[in-house]
DNA sequence: ATCATTTATATCGCACACGACTGAAATCGA
DNA sequence: TCGATTTCAGTCGTGTGCGATATAAATGAT
């Protein structure tokens, strides 16, 4: 009769404590580089492609400015990035990464194959691949749902 | 070169964006219901069995108890639970749902189906199922792993 | 029986995440 | 051109998550 409640059904609480347990295997990883997971995904934009406004940041990571801006306030304080004013359009601030940021992502380079590793005795790289596509329609289509 | 530390490329991040726009997509229902995503959990647990101890709470879930702690007091809080010392051991706390939680049972009931056409828009229920056995691989490799 | 260890819960501090809202700058429309 | 609207970034409040630590009760060892 509740059977739909039943915690075991659940894709969502398996997605969530997923993403909670990755998180947990990078974290010895990051603290050597004192960095957090959202920290490290921030790089990953950045060190795609530096000096992007705030806004884009987040629309990248899927994020609210409202999370991102702090995110972003505690990097400079750490030293990761610089928030400078925008030139062309004066309410956007430019995000840049500073030397040691840039620095660190050769620390960071291991990191996913480390992780690979990690993940890839528990799980074969096919399973993990193949969720993938049904990820990116799910994300797809809540993101535009969700707003 | 760094294409390793590309942000596309990352599984990771899928988890943890589509488990936060799922949590997205669930939140209007657990408004009209006064409830958070955690604490939908929290009932799950509590309806399958009432009257657990908090450990047995976090550990179902996988959560430290210094997370769950806190969450059980915003539920005793809002009447949804009570927390009775345990008379066998007197260090546990024996969560009880109110009735007020003993009727949201069925409120909830359609929550997972409403869900689930939801996703079912952009993604296929067996692409869906067809991701839980490698999700519950990680997550109890990782588990492990974790502690 | 008594002391050391373990266990159950809790507190504290910090870092997200996000809804609601604000202020200032850019843009749009008549 | 000039007022209305939109956009960008930000603040604030609340609710997680979790590492480190505290406290009291239960358990184990001698």
């Amino acid at each position: 009769m509740y059977e739909q409640l039943k915690l075991d059904n659940q894709l969502c609480f398996r997605l969530y404590t997923a993403a909670r347990m990755i998180a947990g295997a990078y974290n010895p990883y990051f603290e050597q580089l004192g960095i957090t997971y959202p920290q490290y995904l921030v790089l990953l934009v950045l060190w795609e492609k530096d000096q992007q406004p705030v806004n884009d940041i987040a629309k990248r990571l899927l994020l609210e400015t409202n999370t991102v801006t702090p995110l972003l306030q505690r990097m400079e304080k750490a030293g990761l990035v610089r928030r400078v004013k925008g030139e062309v359009d004066t309410r956007q601030r430019i995000v840049c990464l500073t030397p040691q940021a840039i620095a660190m992502r050769e620390q960071a380079k291991e990191i996913p194959a480390k992780l690979g590793n990690e993940i890839g005795k528990y799980v074969s790289m096919q399973e993990l691949q193949a969720m993938i596509p049904a990820l990116d329609k799910l994300i797809e289509g809540l993101q535009q749902t969700n707003k």
